[in-house]
DNA sequence: ACTATATATTTCTAAATATGAATATTCAAG
DNA sequence: CTTGAATATTCATATTTAGAAATATATAGT
């Protein structure tokens, strides 16, 4: 019950789900989905860390960088069924639509390193 | 997106997805859930409330009794989709199984009207 | 109408949560 | 071994949420 709870506080929240949205498209480091959703970067690194206890996402150190990918769900029945369904809902939804059209102009090169 | 939050955060409660899971095997009034969970009788109603507003509950009136049950969450698909899930979902959880045994024996004839 | 029972609503409190500012850590480059 | 950039952690605060006690509403039976 503990880890199903896990899962579903973890989607509970705007920014978390428009995260996992973001991913669905590529893998992104956390100063591009800061500047992708425009708030505080330890907001973004909390929200991180909530949607991988939960088994959601997944990371890989490059350097400097830490890049979040979502992972295929396989230790996790409830994480396999949200993020297949996930694939499909919300794709109308006009905060994701817009936040996925400016997806390719956010690019670390640009965006970090201020 | 507010539906869909809506519908995540309404199954993120421990009490609210043990609801779900006793209205699997049958309808029941707010006493008989309040005798299954042992908790306060408004804290059942509010329950009830949020996840009547989700989508995922509806309610009958019978006299004084309001029985409540699944819906089929026709206007949802997060609603459908989870409930769909949650048939298999948890059923070996040692909190629901005790619970879903404990079901038979609690009868509105018996644990209302102290 | 009066009473008793089932349910809903209001109100308050404690705990959980999202957020950002400040700070710490990590790592690559010089 | 410093410096600078990316990320994580700590800390404080505002909002949300679960919970129950008190109260209100509704309905059946008398």
């Amino acid at each position: 019950m503990k880890d199903f709870i896990k899962v579903m506080k973890a989607v509970s929240d705007t920014n978390r789900v428009k995260i996992l949205k973001m991913l669905q498209h590529k893998v992104m480091c956390v100063c591009e989905i800061q500047a992708a959703l425009e708030i505080a970067q330890p907001t973004v690194s909390k929200h991180l860390k909530i949607l991988e206890d939960a088994g959601l996402v997944s990371f890989k150190k490059d350097g400097v960088w830490v890049d979040y990918y979502l992972t295929d769900g396989a230790n996790s029945p409830y994480v396999a069924s949200f993020l297949g369904n996930l694939r499909h809902w919300l794709e109308e939804e006009p905060e994701v639509v817009e936040l996925v059209k400016r997806l390719p102009g956010i690019r670390r090169e640009d965006v970090c390193k201020k």
